[in-house]
DNA sequence: AGTAGCTTCGAAAAGGTTTTCAATCTAGCG
DNA sequence: CGCTAGATTGAAAACCTTTTCGAAGCTACT
């Protein structure tokens, strides 16, 4: 059996009350008794019983992580982050994933009530203000990546409109004029985001944003794949393509491959993200870097300040700036020349 | 603030008693009293203190998952085969990572006593039985990919050494004769096993196991592309590359492309693991299938099986197969032919 | 020497729940 | 009508810890 305070109590020849003055570093005890105590705590290996510390409502120790998914780049590479930081601070991580099940976030939320001192929230599904609304009163929260309306939130998000406008503005830049664009998931703020920073670098250049050069994707591999027949049917055909993240986009190299076409040298293709393979895999991908363990860090960062009280500054949206990876995959079209 | 059992109890006008009688769907309570119990509850949208439930001996509803690392494909397609079953259960997941510190094992398991009621755990690093001396007795642990010798752990393996065997024979049935193997980061069982089945083949075959041909690695990109230089001047130069894993398999890869030869031409490349992009990327890489997710669908099956007391049968090691995926990056030898 | 004040320590409450035990009430049977 | 068995319900213990409160013992000052 587990021993509890009061083994350690009998062992020593003193009351629960002393044992628990001594492990708690508080007010006077005599030299003599604390060093019974300790050695008595440390003989059986005593620690306290985390639920009754919780109940006595102390912090619970735990920080909840709710993401749509785990599996993946993106989001390990997120949890990777958050990781570290919470352990060397002395929490410990509760998982959960809702794999995009209406209702699921819920749920999950409900199970991580009063099992956790604070929650980071991914929710590409819902607004943030709308998670809000399940949220226990209290509970310190940051979001990630996330769509947020109410000020006061707090929430950590990468640049995707900055990042995706930029990617367009590369294509452009090398002369693209007819630039296709694989969509993300239906209803993900990062993929309407993506998506509106390539519209506006399209108008902002003098480009019409052209609804039939906008593809269904959702981010997986699959959905490149599938969406490159309807690509290459396109007339005049697309001289780029622009995937809403690298997945997808080497989703779509796939099917390119499979139809014959070469990338660059027949269509350029980007990604978004910036996997770790990205940098390797030939061709090496011109893609829009995501800092997602920065991210993560960012956002458990905020998280402890909040929870231990230290806030104050800072509430409100911070912007995490992407940047441009130009490699192999992007290139003039052919026929014409870069500017 | 949150509504406690004793205001469900007020709002019914019964005791607290009745109340958690209701609730747990016990012995005879008056048909009205019951309703009444049951509209306040949901009224106030009460749910049990869990910390109270745990304090109470009662299962504390979590699932305690220790890992090396969280990112990577490997890590995160294990975790997410987990994170769906254990939901389906009513559990919930805590995770830790130990980025293969020593002692961070020890500090987590202690982290996670009494907020788990069982424990999966990948120990790379540290053999199954001295990681089960750190185990608080009682606790139900199933390990996964790891070293054991005590048969009466429970234990799910994937067949590293088989799934290295067989592609051993799969490059030397090509007409490779000089197969260099690149290594698994040091102390690691998977690097260990694979390794072992690598060795095995050659000698099954008439072969001999050269040291100078197994090179340094530790499952990482970078350590892929430093090793290349020495493996290029290997001399007789190797026709065929076996990798630790995937990624290394790429870092390889870029490697030798910065060298200016191609695969399979000059080389042929074979990985481990069959991560989503290996199918997708150029060239598609031969490799050995690990049934990742199944392996953490397995764990914890029998996890729960452990936990809820019907376990009686299937104590032991478990051995997940593998199985080969030949795809583009292996081919006969230059100047040879295949069998 | 008596007492005020400090140090040291133990008893007990609180936190939320389940479960056991005891009590009350009702209905049925003789 | 009286008694017993069964149904129903509430009080209280138990889980483990921290913290408050109060008591006891001692020192030092008047």
């Amino acid at each position: 059996m587990v021993p509890t305070i009061r083994d350690v109590a009998q062992r020593a020849g003193v009351s629960i009350s002393t044992v628990s003055r001594v492990l708690n570093k508080s007010a006077g005890v005599a030299e003599a008794k604390r060093e019974r105590v300790k050695e008595a705590a440390s003989a059986l290996g005593y620690s306290p019983n985390p639920n009754a510390l919780s109940l006595l409502g102390q912090s619970t120790g735990g920080i909840g992580v709710l993401l749509p998914y785990i599996a993946g780049d993106f989001f390990s590479e997120f949890l990777e982050g958050i990781d570290r930081t919470t352990r060397d601070n002395g929490y410990y991580l509760i998982v959960s994933s809702t794999h995009r099940v209406p209702g699921a976030f819920r749920a999950a939320i409900q199970g991580m009530h009063r099992r956790v001192d604070g929650l980071i929230v991914m929710s590409t599904q819902d607004s943030a203000d709308s998670v809000k609304a399940w949220l226990p009163d209290g509970l310190p929260v940051v979001f990630v990546n996330s769509e947020v309306e109410d000020r006061d939130l707090e929430v950590v998000n990468i640049d995707n409109r900055g990042g995706a406008y930029m990617m367009t503005e590369h294509l452009i830049g090398l002369g693209h004029r007819r630039i296709a664009f694989l969509r993300g998931a239906e209803g993900s703020t990062d993929a309407l985001e993506r998506l509106d920073g390539y519209r506006a670098a399209l108008e902002a250049h003098g480009l019409t944003t052209d609804p039939a050069l906008e593809f269904e994707g959702d981010f997986t591999l699959e959905s490149g794949e599938r969406a490159v027949p309807a690509i290459l049917e396109a007339d005049p055909r697309p001289t780029a393509l622009f995937a809403s993240n690298d997945l997808s986009a080497y989703g779509a190299l796939s099917g390119l491959r499979e139809a014959g076409l070469r990338v660059p040298d027949d269509l350029s293709l980007a990604g978004f993200d910036d996997v770790p393979l990205a940098r390797i895999a030939s061709p090496t991908l011109t893609t829009v870097h995501a800092p997602v363990q920065e991210m993560g860090q960012r956002a458990i960062e905020r998280l402890l300040a909040q929870a231990k009280g230290t806030e104050g500054h800072g509430r409100g949206v911070v912007q995490l700036p992407t940047e441009l990876a130009i490699r192999e995959s992007t290139a003039p079209p052919t026929g014409s020349r870069a500017l």
